[in-house]
This record gives C-alpha cells, sequence and structure tokens, in this order.
DNA sequence: TCACAAAATGAACGAACGTTCATACAATTG
DNA sequence: CAATTGTATGAACGTTCGTTCATTTTGTGA
C-alpha cells in the first residue's frame, strides 16, 4: 500500500493547535480508522467488521490498529464512546439553554432526536450493532444506552415543568416522561429497520401528536 | 462425547405423531440444536456464537449443524425465524379472538407485549440481535421486524375502531398507532438494555397512561 | 546536515473459524 | 436375523482471524 494515496484519502479534520505535524498526523490517522471502524460496522456488521476490512476501509496499513488502539476491540469500543460522546453533546445543548421554555425545550430534543446529524443510517446501525452485544460484553454498556439516567433526568424534568405550567391535575410526569422516552427509542428502531421508507416528517408528527395529548394546552 | 449422556440432555418435546423413533430423534435433535443456538446467542453474542460454542451448549457433536442445516448461518436464520413464529402466534391470537372488543383487543396486546413468554432476556438478545445485523444481512430482514405489516395494520385497526367509538373528533388513528408501536419498541430496548431494574407493572402502566391519553373515555 | 526518535508498514505466526467426509452407530425392513 | 438405510460422530483441512515485531519511513531537534 502506497503512503502517498494513503495520506491523501484521509478526511482533512480540525487541525488541533499545539501539535507538530507528527502529532497531526497521528491524531488524524486515529480519526480516520475511528471513521472507517465505523463504516464498516454500517456496512458488514460487527461480525463483519475484521482488521482487514477496516484496512481495506481505511486504506492504512494493518498494523495501525494495534498501533494506535492496542486491540481491534478496543478500537470497536472507541467507536461506541465516540458516537455516544456525540449524541450526548447534541441533547446537552438544548438541556442547557437556559434561554428556552420547557416547551421549546422538549421540541428542541424531539429535533435533535430526529436530526440527520443524530439518526442517520450509519449510527443507528452502530448503535444498535453495540448495544445487541451489551449482554455478552458488559464494556460496551458504557457507551449504548443514549437513554441514560441523565437523559431520563432531563425528560422527567421538562414534564414535570409543563405539567405544573399547564395545570394537568391527573397528569403524571414521570409517565409521560417514561412514554416519551420510549417513543424515542422505538421511532430510532422504526427508523433503523425500515430506513427505506422512514418519514421524518410524519416522525415528527407523531411526537406532535403525543406531545399534545400528553400536555394538551402546550402542543 | 458419549452418546448415553448426550440423550439424557435433550429437553423432553412434544413427541409428533406419525413419525417413527428415527424420525423423533432427529426432529428432537434439530429443535435441541435451535434451543442451544439461542441460549448461545444470549450468553455470548452473535459474535460469539461459534459451532464450538453451540457444540458445548447443546452436548451434540460438531457435525450435528451441518448435518441439520447445512450451515451455522441457516441454524441462526432457523432461531430467528423460530423466534418470530412464536411471537407472530402470540399477538395473532389476541387480534384473531373475536369475542375482544377493541379496547380489550388492546390490552391484551399490551399483555402479549410484556408478558414473559415475549418479553424475556433470552428472546430480547436474539431479536436485538439480529436487527442489529439487518443492514449488512438483508436475509434476516424476513425475520426481525417484530412491528411488521400485519403487526402495523392490527393496530391501526384497533385504534380506527376506539376513534370511531369513542368519537374522538381530532383523534387520529394513524397517529395513535405510530406512537404505540414505537411505544411498544421502546419499551422493549428499555427492557433489553435495563433488564435488571426494568419494572413489568410500571411498563404496563405506562402504556394504559398513554392509552388514557390517546383514547380518554375507553382508559 | 545528520543523528535520533516516533510513526507506519506488512510479512509471518499461532489460534480459532466453519466445513467436509470417512467411519460408526442404530433403527427399520424383508 | 442379516441387510439396508438414515443418523451421528469427530479428526482433519483450508481459510481467515487478530496480533506481533523486525524493518522502513518520516518528522524533530541539535
Amino acid at each position: 500500500m502506497n503512503k502517498r494515496v494513503t495520506q491523501t484519502l484521509i478526511d482533512d479534520v480540525q487541525t488541533e493547535d499545539g501539535q507538530n505535524a507528527r502529532e497531526r498526523g497521528k491524531s488524524k490517522n486515529r480519526r480516520h480508522l475511528l471513521e472507517s471502524a465505523a463504516n464498516a460496522i454500517h456496512k458488514f456488521g460487527v461480525r463483519g467488521t475484521t482488521i482487514a476490512v477496516i484496512q481495506q476501509e481505511s486504506g492504512l496499513s494493518r498494523g495501525m490498529i494495534n498501533l494506535h488502539f492496542g486491540t481491534k476491540e478496543n478500537l470497536l469500543l472507541a467507536v461506541a464512546e465516540d458516537l455516544a460522546g456525540h449524541y450526548s453533546a447534541r441533547w446537552h445543548s438544548v438541556a442547557q439553554d437556559e434561554s428556552l421554555s420547557p416547551k421549546e425545550k422538549l421540541e428542541g430534543v424531539i429535533g435533535v432526536e430526529l436530526s440527520h446529524d443524530v439518526l442517520n443510517e450509519r449510527d443507528a446501525a452502530i448503535w444498535f450493532a453495540f448495544r445487541s452485544e451489551v449482554v455478552s460484553r458488559p464494556e460496551y454498556r458504557a457507551y449504548i444506552d443514549s437513554r441514560d439516567a441523565n437523559f431520563c433526568n432531563m425528560i422527567v424534568e421538562i414534564c414535570e415543568a409543563l405539567v405544573e405550567e399547564g395545570g394537568y391535575s391527573n397528569g403524571d410526569a414521570q409517565l409521560s416522561a417514561n412514554a416519551l422516552i420510549a417513543l424515542f427509542e422505538g421511532i430510532w428502531t422504526d427508523f433503523h429497520l425500515h430506513s427505506d421508507r422512514f418519514d421524518r416528517k410524519n416522525a415528527e408528527q407523531t411526537c406532535l401528536y403525543v406531545a399534545g395529548r400528553l400536555f394538551p394546552k402546550h402542543f
């Protein structure tokens, strides 16, 4: 494999300052491996994601994976970590925006859930791939739970605020939150299984319809 | 591997009449392989489900898998088919019961969704395992979509009947059905990821709460 | 410019994979 | 009770797996 060719295949990433050319090159390749492994999981599943496949996908040399991540398994874990971090950052940016009302926050979360940046074929495939192995490989657990305690708390807080604002006397914030979280998950599943005929607008409509039934004065 | 020991390991299955001892023995082993492979997927994931593991799990000989299923891949497909058939039979028995009102049918479906017979750790692990590979292995598609067109139609029909019965003027049966289907899926996911702290009663409460918001006169 | 060190390479290796098939066993048939 | 036939076995095989490491390349600092 010619190295010159290899270099041109690498996507331009932000050049992290404070690093010399050598360090930049290294972190570029690290990132490139992460992306290549992610693409491989999408195309071939975790089962089909072998060293040889990642090598082909990345155009880098065989030994690169072990150089950067020690083992292939560590690379896969890093892919999961990367994905989880990206998703987490997206919903945090909505949750932490104090200028938004509870209603706007819920709309914002729905927007994140359905945005192409978060809900796309590749990333959905990776979520499901890692989740499927959580029972047998506990080390993945930390990275694959998109609806972790932090996310759930955020949704519960939004629901509590909405229930209070609306004075929904027989509204239950916790059950509403359960329902919304499950709804989001179900929509992801639908997208993963039927991305060809999935309709984002329709999914959004469904979310807003449920929101309207749970919080009729708001939606 | 001693054969006498092997025989005692095999679960008693219904002895399908019209077969002689030889045929009964064969189909017993076939079923035993199916169960063993399912258990292996649960314990070790699809990635960890190798011939050697299935052999150990079943106590049968190495060549048995190829004798009964041709290839390991075919055995995995048969596991998926088996699971899908079992689930399908369960909800069909509710959907086809003409003595049930629409409300009772929805309650029945919720019951099936949350029953230990359908929603248990092993089967959930298998659903998720196969689904995760659907993108890269299209041959699984036919078996892994628990919410297929038939299931969706059934839910839509129930919702339409409820909307009509209740005279919910601004109720949308299609959106309600979308919501319920996604809700069920989301609950399965929650169970799969957190079976240790999953509460069936709470999940049922959530389902009924949503039903109550969608069809307030009924639930 | 040159010695040094870090990064990258890929041939080689042992382990584990799924499959094959010659052989052994046991149920059925005549 | 043979002879026959379908079922079961597991050693052996070729392939592919992830990893190692001696070697080469390339950027850094004197």
